[in-house]
DNA sequence: TCATTATATTCGCATACACGAATATAATAA
DNA sequence: TTATTATATTCGTGTATGCGAATATAATGA
């Protein structure tokens, strides 16, 4: 089922995907484009909503996108981001129940 | 189903998570150690096997056991290592699912 | 006890990263 | 055209990280 001999390229396109999930504020704007999934939302309403700045919620946002996890729309000048890989979902998911987990054994 | 409005420690707590999966030495141990679960391996087969050099193994298997993914089992003077968490697999399932969709798009 | 083996740890270095200030770009509006 | 708005990009800085050399620790064996 599981591949184990993945190639040395495989395995740094891998270590890339999850890296996109590995930063705080990257999951909190991931959660917050995945909380409405429908309607896509641009850089200064994520920036003031979340309260980060607009540099680092666009930069964020560009790794996203070269990830191939966001897709971008232009509507007028705004840019509008939202969730385009449904690997995401599951993730956050398999993330989320660690979490619980890890909580639930200290509890 | 998913909470998205998750705490800040919880965030640092997932980005963590998925931080260990973020590095392709890692992968390839957790790869090598799930391709035969049963029995555990101590760090200089790792290491060997994976033509690593022994502290670098060692210090990502520290990583991976203080993220409680791998559990460690003493026999003599050898620590063996075996993985622990079952949501490992179901991540590297995503991860390669991944892959293989970014390569066919690709193709 | 002394040597060997297995593993962990420390340390230094090169690299990657996140972020905010400043700036650039581009579209709209007056 | 000029001002404004939205976003991207650049740059500098502090911090985290991975790794290998060297060393420490600990168990076994002679």
């Amino acid at each position: 089922m599981i591949d184990y001999n993945l190639s040395d390229n495989d395995l740094q396109e891998m270590a890339r995907f999850f890296y996109v999930f590995s930063d705080p504020t990257r999951l909190r704007i991931i959660l917050f484009l995945l909380s409405a999934e429908n309607d896509s939302k641009c850089v200064n309403f994520i920036a003031q909503n979340l309260n980060f700045n607009q540099p680092t919620v666009s930069q964020q946002l560009r790794i996203l996108k070269n990830a191939g996890l966001v897709k971008v729309t232009r509507d007028r000048q705004f840019y509008r981001y939202a969730i385009a890989d449904e690997h995401v979902k599951k993730i956050i998911r398999l993330g989320a129940a660690h979490l619980t987990e890890i909580k639930g054994v200290n509890a």
